[in-house]
RNA sequence: GCUGGCGUAGCUCAGUUGGUAGAGCGGCAGUUUUGUAAACUGCGGGUCGGGGGUUCAAUUCCCUCCGCCAGCUCCA
């Protein structure tokens, strides 16, 4: 076949000589397209610009402008990475070295540890090899002899790799002098594509992700097309780090850790209790609204209760240590389950009885080891906002359709408007590994897609990720800065009512297994503040704000003045703060907007005599003189909304 | 738990050929009575994360423990 038929990115379609490579046909069309070209999708798949064209083939060239050739080109960049730490460290040996969400990143193994000092020299050596414009040369190796080579060179890694994933005639590209690499591709044409990196840090990672397995250096970086879009990435790293929860949460005297009393243990100060308790009320309230029975059960029970539950085995090294008591031996509870369970088994239960809804803000202690700690969102005592529903096949279809809606209900409260599902179901019983009969499993799972589908929420079906003991579906919350959190989870539970004999009196007269959901809609409440302290930046709306106003006399004269609309504004349920200090009003100001109080009353000579108060927004500025009654009128309307932003 | 980095005043941070420590802000006292993001002056404040070692002498060098940070692994 000397000529090939080709269909080109305008739709077109037009015979080409056999061989011909991606970038000429690009650069036929217009050289333009062929400087912004990162990479060919062949017939569907990603293709190499400078590889030849053989068969017949729907071509689309990929540009900077396509957001699916971005891993292309940090996947290149990681090459370029790997290429730069070979040059200037050849003994370094290799791991992998993929694209990642928002980056790329390399793993190395080499004796001594890459230093932070040692990233500016990797990073200016990339820039070197960027400016020589190497190739991304590829290259087909028959296995035997890749081993051969790979073995030679002591990249006993990618031996494994090769040994695992290679097929009989395997892709490898070159770049540079020293750098070669058992890979898929494709990649950029030449190391003058890549236009805009920074490497980030440098950390540990695992061989193959694996504990077990001995740890090497990961180096990470990220890589953008143009540098405005590095920039812009950048900033919004540094954005990130100024509303991290464990800054804001000092700044704004909210909660702390405390050395002397242990890692992972939240101390909530006066104003982040303040917030705490809204966060709290507001979720009993529901439940109550929403047919939940509240129960308050032990933070202690005896073993014999997690042996029962399973968790005494199963779950011991999440657990805090065992106390011995008298004759028995006790242990904290990692969750609330077994409790709400008795509760639910203290009595014969009829049918006429369920749903059995027992809903908690359950303290639970695990034992999380030592590195995985993070501020609010991984402790080791947290608060489950926790409930298990009991009921009968007929009504689950109904629990999981409100268990979902209340989820949403409550993300949307707190002004999370983009949020997603995943439904986590099981390996269709192959591995042995789930508890449960294929009846309850395919049931479950229907019932939970079935929910998803009726509520329009659009739902990711995660094969084989469910707990060993039931399906679940999972719904994560994308914050204001686009981060995606892990919140609310609705759960199937096969394992427990079986452990502890639960039943109830069906119509037929006999006893039957009800069916057990277990349902967290903040996770934890700790967690949840954290987020929304994120998700804020700290200026939490009037609602849940800790202070939602603050009034500031001009001077002492009109202190009077300040105390009655004080008193007012507290009678009418606010939360309301004097700065009564000889300090200059521009001062109060300063620190009310540090402190991220909604609003701030300035009041002096004028105010006083009319009755009015000068109102300033914390995001707004000065509103103007407003009459007293007209502020609290707005900001009452504000609290009760619950207006998210003001 | 693992790899690497770090730990100095309430907070943010200086402090190298080893000679017992400083700044700004905050705090306290006084002066200033002030109109929309920092008035002025003065004064206190630190077993330099804990313990051990080397040394005439350790914030500094070594060991160990604790804690924090970035990841990994695990997870609400």
């Amino acid at each position: 076949m000397s000529s090939i038929n080709v269909t080109l990115p305008d739709g077109s379609r037009k015979e080409w000589p056999a061989g011909a490579r991606p970038i000429d046909i690009a650069r036929a069309i217009s050289p333009r397209l062929a400087d912004d070209a990162v990479v060919a999708r062949v017939n569907g798949e990603f293709y190499d610009l400078t590889r030849p064209l053989e068969t017949d083939a729907d071509l689309q060239i990929l540009t900077s402008k396509n957001p699916e050739a971005l891993e292309v080109y940090r996947h290149s960049t990681a090459h370029l990475l790997a290429a730069a730490v070979l040059e200037l460290f050849p003994e370094t040996k290799l791991g992998v070295g993929p694209a990642v969400e928002n980056g790329f990143y390399y793993d190395f193994e080499r004796a001594t540890a890459f230093a932070p000092e040692d990233l500016e020299k990797i990073e200016a050596k990339m820039w070197e090899l960027q400016a020589r414009d190497l190739p991304y040369e590829r290259r087909l190796t028959p296995k035997a002899e890749g081993l051969k080579k790979y073995a030679g060179m002591g990249e006993t890694m990618k031996c494994e790799l090769i040994e695992e994933k290679a097929s009989e005639i395997f892709t490898e590209y070159l770049l540079g002098p020293k750098f070669v690499d058992f890979c898929r591709g494709p990649h950029v044409p030449s190391t003058a594509r890549i236009k805009a990196f920074k490497l980030l840090s440098i950390a540990g990672a695992y061989w193959k992700g694996d504990e077990k397995n001995q740890q090497m250096q990961r180096i990470y970086g990220t890589a953008f097309f143009t540098k405005k879009e590095l920039d812009a990435h950048l900033t919004k790293l540094e954005e990130a780090k100024k509303r991290d929860h464990r800054k804001l949460g000092q700044e704004l005297d909210l909660f702390s850790i405390q050395e002397l009393a242990g890692p992972g243990l939240i101390f909530f100060h006066p104003k982040g209790g303040t917030v705490r308790k809204i966060l709290e009320d507001w979720m009993r309230d529901q439940y109550i609204a929403r047919g939940y029975s509240l129960v308050y059960t032990p933070h202690i029970a005896r073993s014999d209760l997690w042996k029962t539950s399973g968790h005494y085995n199963f779950y011991a090294e999440n657990m805090f240590k065992r106390m011995e008591l008298d004759d028995a031996e006790y242990q904290l509870k990692p969750m609330n389950c077994p409790f709400h369970i008795l509760i639910y088994a203290d009595r014969m239960r009829s049918y006429r009885d369920l749903p059995v809804r027992l809903g908690e803000l359950g303290t639970v202690y695990r034992y999380e080891r030592s590195g995985v700690m993070h501020g609010l969102l991984r402790v080791r005592g947290f608060t489950q906002d926790d409930a298990h529903i009991f009921c009968t096949p007929d009504q689950i279809g109904d629990e999981i359709v409100n268990c979902l809606q209340f989820a949403i209900d409550t993300l949307k409260t707190y002004g999370f408007d983009a949020y997603q599902a995943e439904v986590s179901t099981w390996d269709g019983g192959v591995s042995g590994k789930y508890d449960g009969t294929p009846e309850q499993w395919e049931m479950a799972e229907k019932a939970l897609s079935e929910a998803t589908a009726k509520l329009g929420l659009e739902a990711k079906v995660m094969p084989d990720e469910a707990a060993f003991y039931g399906p679940k579906i999972d719904v994560k919350l994308v914050d204001a800065i686009g981060r995606l959190w892990q919140l609310s989870t609705v759960q199937f539970d096969f394992t427990l009512p079986r452990r502890f004999g639960l039943e109830y009196i069906a119509e037929d007269g006999k006893a039957h297994q009800p069916l057990m959901v277990h349902r967290a809609l903040y996770g934890s409440v700790e967690r949840f503040f954290g987020i929304l302290l994120e998700h804020y930046a700290g200026a939490f709306p009037v609602w849940l704000a800790p202070i939602q106003v603050e009034v500031l006399p001009i001077t002492d004269r009109q202190l009077e003045y300040a105390q009655s609309v004080v008193a007012k504004l507290k009678e009418a349920g606010l939360r309301v703060h004097l700065d009564d200090r000889k300090e200059k009003v521009n001062l109060k100001i300063r620190d009310a907007q540090m402190q991220k109080v909604p609003y701030m009353l300035v009041v002096g000579e004028r105010e006083a005599q009319n009755g009015t108060v000068s109102v300033r927004n914390r995001r707004h500025g000065d509103q103007g003189v407003k009459a007293f009654d007209e502020f609290l009128a707005d900001i009452q309307k504000l609290a009760a909304d619950r207006t998210p932003f003001e």
